[in-house]
DNA sequence: GTATTTAGTTACTTTTGTATACTAAAGGTA
DNA sequence: TACCTTTAGTATACAAAAGTAACTAAATAC
């Protein structure tokens, strides 16, 4: 194999397998981009309502997956109804605008993407 | 909600929905920066090889999800046994150098976020 | 005493991923 | 002749992850 693929077969010092597993699910991406756009703490339901279609559920883990990974800071007020705060820590504002830069290049070719896909599928249905 | 929120919604502009989600799977990116490493025409089984936990039904329908999206071009050869090659199309070309950045930042922070990941992990124990 | 509020949790269903065996069809070998 | 190998997949059965809807706590307002 050459040498400069090695990397990527399944040992414990794969960066894309290291790190894209860790914010690669369907939520973090995003509740990390809110975050950084909106600039300082969101509460709970703040979030929930920008990312209307994420569930309770979802949105709870995302954020403990976050913030385990020090992405983001959680801050809980002892009152009720509960009070909690989210906001990105140092890390978490560092990797924001390498995710911005994806996202960039998302919004260029997202239509090209979507054609593509809608082009594929009649190719696959017309062979059926 | 304030107005640059709103691309983050549930709609069918949102980019990182839309593009984002295709990555959020376990393997399309490995296999887009292995064959823009590699820089080439790979077929299938080199990349499996190079990608060694990968099963063959993954690697499968990963290249069928990344050809559907334009992002990778199949070459199937009438032959027997069977040949297929696959390689980057132009857009994919433009995508994996943006891939690639977030994966050096993925290097360069891995170890902070493993070990943060540890700090949590003790953290939530102790509270049972 | 009853409805409202917020940030979750629980039990359940659906989707995604894994493991393993199986296939086609030509060429080489015993 | 019967068999083994080759490649790029499929098929099947199962396990794990993600998603859904309903439920909870406990103070406050009416």
């Amino acid at each position: 194999m050459k040498k400069n693929l090695e990397i990527f077969s399944n040992s414990p010092t794969c960066p894309i397998r290291n790190v894209f597993d860790r914010f690669g699910d369907k939520w973090s991406v995003l509740v990390l981009m809110v975050l950084g756009t909106h600039g300082g703490l969101m509460r709970f339901g703040e979030l929930k309502e920008v990312i209307d279609d994420i569930t309770q559920k979802m949105l709870t883990v995302t954020l403990r997956t976050l913030e385990a990974d020090g992405l983001v800071a959680r801050k809980y007020y002892q009152e009720i109804p509960p009070r909690v705060e989210y906001q990105l820590t140092d890390l978490g504002k560092d990797l924001v605008p390498h995710i911005e830069n994806l996202a960039n290049w998302a919004s260029k070719h997202v239509d090209q993407i979507l054609r593509s896909r809608k082009r594929f599928e009649k190719k696959v249905a017309s062979k059926d």
